[in-house]
DNA sequence: TAAATTGCTATACAAATGTATAGCTAAATA
DNA sequence: TATTTAGCTATACATTTGTATAGCAATTTA
């Protein structure tokens, strides 16, 4: 499961209802707008949610009328695409180097949230963005520097090419379980040697894209 | 040219302005900022525009603070994307099967026209999407089925991995010019026999990024 | 256990905002 | 020529709206 701890269940309410509202109307509702829809009889309770919502950088607002405006990280957070007209572009959290050992959805993991095409990715619920480095996966025609759509899971069929979290950090590589349950995870470049079942071992999702740029 | 004479100078104006207030701003202008901007000492100058822009179809309002939308006609008649959108997207033609002796670029030649993500594309002008058929630059790690971005040019530089129209196509491959002049089009799969110069050889664009989905 | 945070109610207020009234000039139209 | 339309100025006003003050209860954190 994604962690999206970082609001409580009202602020998340309060953020899908802004959502929501943008969605049917293409303008940003008020405080009171908010508040009544959440049964507030005051507007202070909205605009405290507000204060909290822009803080923690899901929105950003200023002091005129209607004036809030969804940040991409809250696009991701409420799983929905861009409300304005055009239903074609997601966010992706783009992850930096994963650690081992927290949970790989932490604030300071997420570089940027990058705009994707829905039309050429499919569904993106539940998708991150992640850098390759190093070349042991060359023999899949995945190389140093591209970016890999990675969908979350923890479970995965021999064959996938996984991210896994293991002892030293995140790493892609293909997937095999054994009959006796032991877990392979192979690079395809024959230089590496393939990494046997940990105990600590991981599965944090399936890669289904790959995209590089050439300069 | 395109009749564009529904709205006068002035109405033409503040639609203008409204876009590029919401462009900036990402929520709609108050009548008094657009007095403002246009000059006006009183918001009834800018009111009663709002009206004739909004009985003409150019926006939609209603009494609510900042609730100006703009409708498709007006984006049609500005020359404009979606404001919310034009940042973060551009859309590209995915050409289909590219037949020798055609322009590139014509109608029957566009399957489709993809939202591509600016913010990890960098400025996509001139540019196309194509699609892969066969192995011969497996070598470059370009494979059956990805998607090409390219970039429109009719010359390319020795090692570029360039889209070309010859006899019987549209050719990937890598490109070569000798000092003799004889270009010579490489495929990185050591099966393809390279393809020497013809006549009729036309650069079309070079491939600056790659896209490939997994299932 | 003490302090901070969350999540509100109730009330108030100044500023922002849409809209109305009255009237003016210049240009276009009938 | 008379009338309408476009395009304003100046002023006013009732709402709408963001925000502040004061306070309370429940929960979480230190």
């Amino acid at each position: 499961m994604v962690k999206k701890e970082n609001l409580t269940q009202k602020q998340s309410d309060v953020l899908r209802e802004i959502y929501e509202f943008i969605a049917a109307n293409s303008y940003s509702p008020s405080v009171r707008d908010i508040a009544q829809v959440l049964g507030f009889s005051s507007p202070k309770g909205a605009g405290d949610h507000l204060a909290v919502l822009e803080k923690k950088g899901y929105i950003q607002k200023n002091s005129s009328a209607r004036s809030i405006r969804l940040t991409e990280k809250s696009l991701w957070y409420l799983g929905v695409q861009n409300p304005s007209l055009e239903k074609n572009v997601d966010y992706l959290p783009l992850l930096g180097s994963i650690a081992a050992g927290k949970p790989i959805f932490t604030e300071e993991n997420i570089q940027e949230y990058v705009p994707i095409s829905a039309q050429i990715m499919g569904k993106t619920k539940g998708q991150f963005l992640l850098k390759v480095k190093g070349d042991s996966m060359s023999g899949d025609h995945i190389i140093d520097g591209d970016t890999l759509v990675v969908k979350t899971q923890n479970t995965a069929e021999n064959g996938n090419i996984v991210v896994a979290l293991v002892n030293n950090g995140a790493v892609v590589k293909r997937f095999y379980k054994h009959d006796d349950g032991v877990i392979e995870l192979r690079s395809s470049n024959p230089l590496y040697e393939p990494i046997v079942a940990e105990d600590n071992l991981m599965i944090q999702g399936r890669v289904i894209a790959i995209y590089r740029n050439i300069f």
